[in-house]
DNA sequence: TTCATAGCTGACACCGGTGTCATAATGTCG
DNA sequence: CGACATTATGACACCGGTGTCAGCTATGAA
């Protein structure tokens, strides 16, 4: 199987290499009947273009990195799912990075990456979402880049993140609703910035409602599910216990579940448990967890969609305008009720 | 910041592009001063060469592209994680790229994707790593690939696998050991190979023991977690009852195990169940389950790993000798016990 | 001393596209 | 009808590396 180049289209079809590239790039200044040609020649010869001699004449790579540090690892495909779908509606490619938060050479790992791989662009998710040190790295550097989850709406770049705030108000007045006062809270990690906001909503809705907040209740955790056990551990040997616990997410919940019953105590009739994200883990286990839902692969398409769009701009206007497009975006997330909560006991 | 070419490197070195690139690459006939002299130029510059335009030069993009259609979460991450490491050991990126085994067009969409991203090869992983067609497709084309987890070590390509089979005699064997005589079975999705050797090392242990195999115990899954729902929701009203579930991964042993748990089944006193996989869930549910815990990173890493050196290899020596390296390789997997298997009640 | 050989180096074409600019062809208007 | 604007097209350099090959130098053998 030959090789067909840029070159063996434009002889095939009579013309310069240049117009085959005009017609390539949907570029104006063609004749109708030469795009025809060249059209018909691309169908003939099955022509593809090489992406990497593009990339070298534009300076693009068209790949798009990701960058996470997540325990959970349903949340990392649904990001990578997302992503993905997003960077192949745009002729990109995803190109994946884990990497530790806490990492001393966190910044010097990243340029490494920006130089050797050439991204176009990055997607942070959480935890690097809001990681203030690396935007204003990325900033500075010029590289562009979108953010997934982050909290903080107050800048000018892209950032696509569901209601975390909300959604724990939610799932916290649910269980009021339902007759709980004594309603446990585990917090996630401390770098997250979603532990905040979860935490918030925890306290709006017992403010809301009267309640007053108990110090005594709520425990540090990190989302992983090991911290989720020894929260829940201290939780659940309170005297006088809670009637409920809620987790910051579905791990730490599934932690808590886990140890109750290895306790013996009836989950929901003597404690209920409620989590966050609706992980695999909330409808694997007995019984289910009650949790918030977030469009996970539709914030991270959303942000990654619009992070082309800003890639593609800059290199036709050349940064002139210097006009990038913000786009800062909040959907919304969902309650779930499953069967790990209900009235408390009498 | 100005951008740093071969070309500046050169002029600072005061020697020719070629040279730097000989440097760069390590090749031999360059005195020591000189060498010296370059890499001097590479420190006090900062110089890092760009990849793409390497990759033109070359024909190679220095991209591995990774196969999955997986419902494990976790699985396809421990791939992931596997791979990436082996590609950035050897300066590779790894672009990942799901989809679906049974989509009518996978050869086409495969191609497309060959076109479109200049891969240098692809590590095959489960249900992929078996297929046949497109096995051949990918010899046809002359793209080098690897197989993760494939079950037929009969051929000259790059295969890491573990030992299912063992795996499974050595869980059913347990089972057996403990006292159990109808042990049920869940089976995977037929069109992963590691379905029929699972199956087959359960036979084999049966036998073994002297245990007459029971056609009635024995339920098709697809290693969902639903599927698994669903073949327990037949196992466990069974008449008589299996005193033990051998569920083909853990996310059906999982589903077997909420099932029995919602019957009001003790688990392991009125039923033992065991899983295999070792994925995240057997440990976050109680209680925890037995399983086969394989070295999965370690199996991809190992794959990509001789991949990329076949790769290098025979950019090297341009298909001359045409020698591939085959390297068939066979990792033991683990027995995990954990608390859901125990003695049946008398 | 002379010649063959191996080691080192650079000029130059090339990978497969894109950008710039000159030029030819066509259209517009006074 | 001529001056000028607009559209269509191609020649050519260029992106940042690598491959080929020729030339030059040092070394060992004859």
């Amino acid at each position: 199987m030959k090789k067909i180049t840029i070159n063996s289209v434009a002889s095939y079809a009579g013309v310069s290499k240049k117009t085959v590239s005009r017609v390539l790039n949907n570029e104006p200044n063609v004749s109708d009947a030469t795009r025809e040609k060249v059209l018909k020649a691309f169908k003939e010869l099955d022509y593809t273009p090489n992406p990497i001699a593009r990339g070298l004449a534009r300076n693009r790579s068209f790949i798009i990195g990701c960058l996470y540090d997540n325990p959970s690892k349903s949340y990392i495909t649904r990001l990578q799912s997302g992503a993905l779908a997003a960077c192949h509606e745009h002729g990109f490619n995803l190109l994946i990075h884990p990497c530790e938060l806490r990492a001393e050479a966190l910044l010097e790992n990243i340029e490494q990456l920006l130089q050797t791989s050439r991204l176009d662009g990055l997607v942070l998710t959480p935890p690097f979402s809001d990681h203030a040190e690396l935007v204003a790295f990325l900033r500075k550097k010029g590289v562009p880049f979108a953010r997934v989850a982050s909290v903080k709406l107050d800048d000018d770049s892209i950032s696509v993140r569901s209601n975390d705030e909300q959604g724990a108000f939610e799932i916290t007045e649910l269980l009021i609703n339902m007759g709980h006062k004594d309603i446990a809270f585990i917090k996630g990690h401390p770098d997250h910035s979603a532990t905040e906001q979860r935490f918030n909503g925890y306290r709006r809705a017992l403010k809301q409602h009267g309640i007053e907040y108990q110090e005594r209740l709520v425990e540090e955790g990190n989302f992983s599910y090991h911290s989720g056990a020894d929260s829940a551990r201290t939780i659940l040997h309170l005297d006088p216990r809670p009637t409920a616990v809620f987790a910051s997410n579905d791990y730490m919940a599934a932690a808590a579940l886990k140890l109750a019953t290895q306790m013996n105590l009836k989950v929901p009739d003597d404690i209920s448990i409620a989590g966050f994200d609706n992980a695999p883990i909330a409808r694997h286990i007995w019984p289910g967890l009650t949790t918030i839902a977030q469009p996970v692969e539709e914030m991270t398409r959303l942000a990654v969609d619009h992070l082309i769009e800003q890639i593609n701009h800059a290199t036709d206007e050349q940064q002139e305008g210097e006009q990038r497009q913000p786009l800062q975006l909040t959907l919304e997330a969902e309650l779930i009720t499953r069967e790990s909560t209900a009235a408390p006991k009498a």
